[in-house]
DNA sequence: CCTGCTACCTGATGGC
DNA sequence: TGCCATCAGGTAGCAG
């Protein structure tokens, strides 16, 4: 379910485990997690690669091999697992029904990564280069870079006729954004999610660019303490909802102005909104 | 090209 | 307790 901050924080707490390890062997036992790629292909381009470089591009966790490319998507509920061996993996996962799950296993030469997903949707794929990942190609600017700038933001948005909700979900303009973070950067602009893309001011322009920065970084903190635990299977990010102004806080008031916040549907998911001070 | 809809999966939760 | 409906942090694929 991650979106930007959480994945920023997942990279970082993984790059210092495996950056610079060799993958030794990788384990499938749930083929749906490589689909459409053939698991058996996976695994023979990622062994014996070593990892270069632990990267994200907007939701996408990268291992950049010394040949090829190995990308994770967490999608809803993906997540990552560490284990100090091979047996330690083998004792965990195999308790019969209360075991640990895990999709996509990959050995390294010190520890065990494991990518797990109980709802299937994540996906782990190898590519050649950045350029063979559709989903990567497609990414527009990442909400965190340096190039994500007020100016280049008028710009995408003065080209689009969309609702803001559905214009900030859209991977292909700005990368990282996801359904929490673009309730919440509307939310801090004071903007109502069904206005269109190309109806906003100057002003509005940079108050919601301003919004979407200061309201990932905040959360990115939050993400980073603690630090996610690739130990423990259970472990999620702790305290989001204590820095969340409307998302799920339905019926509750707007620590605004006090109306309660509302649900409404937009692109077939909730949108949670103040309609009093967002306009 | 752009937009909107469905499918893809599993689990948690709440009402009756 | 059980059963059913609804909801969940995302994106690919397809039709219009």
């Amino acid at each position: 379910m991650p979106e930007l901050p959480e994945v920023e924080a997942v990279v970082r707490t993984l790059r210092p485990l495996v950056q610079g390890r060799k993958i030794r062997c990788v384990h499938v036992p749930h083929p749906i997690a490589t689909k459409p790629q053939d698991p058996a292909q996976v695994a023979r381009q990622a062994q014996g690669r070593r990892i270069r470089i632990v990267d994200r591009q907007g939701k996408y966790v990268l291992l950049v091999l010394d040949r090829g490319l190995l990308t994770m998507h967490l999608r809803l509920d993906g997540r990552l697992l560490w284990f100090a061996n091979g047996k330690e993996l083998r004792e965990r996962a195999n308790q019969g029904g209360n075991g640990v799950h895990v999709d996509v296993a990959l050995e390294l030469d010190q520890g065990v990564l494991g990518f797990a997903d109980r709802r299937h949707f994540g996906r782990l794929h190898v590519w050649e280069s950045v350029d063979d990942c559709p989903g990567l190609s497609v990414l527009g600017i990442d909400a965190l870079s340096r190039e994500f700038t007020s100016h280049r933001f008028a710009a995408m948005l003065s080209a689009s006729k969309r609702p803001l909700k559905d214009f900030l979900l859209d991977q292909s303009r700005v990368a990282g954004i996801g359904n929490i973070y673009s309730c919440e950067s509307l939310w801090q602009a004071r903007l109502d999610p069904r206005r269109r893309a190309n109806t906003l001011k100057p002003r509005e322009v940079r108050r919601l660019h301003k919004a979407i920065v200061s309201v990932l970084a905040r959360a990115l903190e939050c993400c980073l303490h603690p630090a996610p635990n690739f130990r423990d299977p259970e472990w999620w990010f702790q305290g989001l909802e204590r820095i969340l102004r409307a998302y799920r806080r339905e019926g509750r008031s707007c620590r605004r102005c006090g109306e309660p916040i509302r649900r409404i549907a937009q692109g077939g998911r909730s949108t949670y909104w103040c309609r009093r001070c967002q306009q």
